[in-house]
RNA sequence: GGCGACAUAGCCAAGUGGUAAGGCGUGGGUCUGCAACACCCUGAUCACCAGUUCAAAUCUGGUUGUCGCCUCCA
């Protein structure tokens, strides 16, 4: 399996430090708001790496963090803790602020298929963590008190710009206007990494430590939290590209400062998805969330094939056309799929062939539209429908898009109905009302009579007259379909 | 100003030296009372310039453009 190298700008064999064993670790969100759909890119993702991991025959740890303090907008002293910010402006306490936004992200993401990684850790449950990582670096020197901070020493590194050639002089500061700088730094990229000046009157999140009563800053969280559960080595770190200075920066430095060796081996970075005037953000635009993709008609999945269509190192500019395509794309792969005649036997030889290419060629930097195209190259192969079928199930654990289901089984979970729903009928939107249904058929019936009878008028009229109950008719070779329009 | 990514048909895109995959749309057709579905057919010399090579979308150098980062951001 190859994957593109932060670290070195290359695509590289991957090769875990521990054979057959990958540590793996995501930066979870700041759970201050609802996620955007931009956001989610990066979690869909990397969901898929994880999945293209295990798919590959690696046994997967994975850490996800959950940023519910120290969030700053600025390290100075007119930074705002995010957390605060959301509480004031709904009026809640912070802790029911998180856990509503927690909650609201792990709904999106169960929407879009996309796995809750073994380990979430909220940074408030690791208080004693940070305290330990930050006296070991004072003992070390490599982090000095000021003003009534803890701050990290970068000019103790070697090397701090690690993902980029860049020296201090050239860096603008503040590039920015809302962003002032704290004179209690040595240095222009000193961080902090314990506030206890009390900045906010009702911080409400606060712990005791050696330094007196304060919070930890934001980058500590993910290097303790990704060390107390995979140890002080690390195979893959994810997280969104823009993340990459000075968040990820700034993690290298200091858990490689309290380690004394190289960390993490591979550096995944997720680019943008874009809007047609750039970066999408929560500050500005549409806010676009999966609820609000959902209210416009969209399954949540389409949304999956959409970014699966394209290369996560690239921008992706969205639009609703675009997502329109995909819809149409979503629609007709799964109508081809269910239409397969599964009669026969499955062929474990071939289904194991496909397998390994499938590996193979995902494999090579995570080329997912790669992957969907296998999955065009099946449905055409001479393969026993059986067999076709197995083989997307297969590749489908990897895409996540649910391929093989009935459309639209959105109660699909456990309710205890029959399986195999929409074989027979055609019935395959969810449409379970046993009373709706029948009415449905009875005017179906009606239609197919008056067709008969060559009374097209009639026929068009009960038609329509479905529609606007929101059921749509269509004739196939296979007898009437209804769905909700 | 510094650093970085990207640039292939209307759109999404594959391609990592040997004469441009796939999907969506468009146009034409088959089917059909009509619509929808399905099926068949339909399109680009790869931002530009120069170089390396028998051979380049693929390598090198330069130019242009778009986007991002430079302490809110995935």
């Amino acid at each position: 399996m190859k994957i593109y190298n932060s670290l070195t700008k290359k695509v590289e064999e991957f090769v875990p430090n521990v054979p057959g064993k990958v540590n793996m670790y995501t930066c979870g969100p700041t759970v201050y708001h609802f996620a955007h759909i931009g956001n989610l890119r990066s979690y869909l993702m990397e969901d898929v790496l994880e999945k293209l991991l295990r798919f590959s025959g690696y046994d997967v740890k994975r850490v996800m963090n959950i940023t519910d303090v120290g969030h700053l907008s600025s390290d100075a002293d007119t930074g705002e803790d995010k957390m605060l910010k959301g509480a004031k402006r709904e009026h809640k306490t912070v802790m029911e602020i998180a856990k509503f936004y927690t909650d609201a992200f792990f709904a999106d993401c169960a929407k879009l298929n996309i796995k809750t990684p073994d380990v979430v850790e909220p940074a408030t449950n690791c208080i004693p963590e940070f305290i330990h990582m930050i006296e070991v670096l004072l003992e070390k020197g490599y982090a000095y008190k000021a003003g009534e901070n803890v701050y990290f020493d970068t000019s103790k590194l070697d090397n701090y710009y690690v993902f980029g050639n860049q020296n201090e002089e050239e860096l603008m500061v503040g590039v920015r206007d809302d962003v002032t700088e704290d004179e209690n730094k040595r240095n222009k990229n000193d961080f902090v990494l314990w506030f206890t000046k009390s900045k906010f009157e009702d911080q409400a999140l606060k712990w005791d430590s050696p330094w007196g009563v304060g919070y930890p800053g934001w980058h500590i969280e993910c290097s303790c939290i990704s060390m107390k559960h995979l140890g002080e080595y690390m195979d893959i770190h994810c997280g969104g590209v823009d993340n990459m200075f000075p968040h990820h920066t700034n993690e290298i430095a200091q858990s490689e400062a309290f380690a004394g060796h190289k960390w993490c081996n591979y550096w995944f970075h997720v680019h943008h998805l874009n809007d047609e005037t750039g970066k999408m953000s929560k500050s500005k635009g549409e806010f676009l969330t999966v609820s609000l993709l959902e209210e416009k008609g969209y399954d949540p999945l389409v949304y999956r094939l959409f970014t699966l269509q394209s290369h996560y190192r690239k921008p992706l500019v969205f639009t609703y056309d675009a997502l329109d395509q995909a819809a149409k794309t979503y629609k007709k792969l799964k109508n081809k799929i269910a239409s397969l005649d599964c009669a026969g036997d499955v062929d474990e030889a071939a289904g194991k062939e496909w397998h390994d290419k499938f590996a193979e060629v995902v494999g090579n930097d995570v080329n997912t539209a790669m992957g969907l195209t296998l999955v065009y190259d099946v449905l055409k192969s001479d393969l026993n429908g059986a067999t076709k079928r197995a083989v997307i199930d297969d590749f489908d654990y990897v895409l996540g898009l649910k391929l093989t289901e009935a459309a639209d089984g959105k109660a699909g979970g456990g309710l205890g109905a029959g399986a195999d729903s929409g074989t027979f009928n055609g019935n395959v939107d969810g449409i379970d009302d046993p009373d709706l249904v029948a009415h449905i058929e009875e005017k179906i019936a009606e239609r197919a009579a008056a067709k008969k009878e060559k009374n097209f008028a009639l026929a068009d009229e009960i038609r329509a007259q479905l529609l606007a109950e929101g059921i749509v008719l269509e004739d196939t070779r296979e007898g009437v379909k209804y769905h909700k329009g």
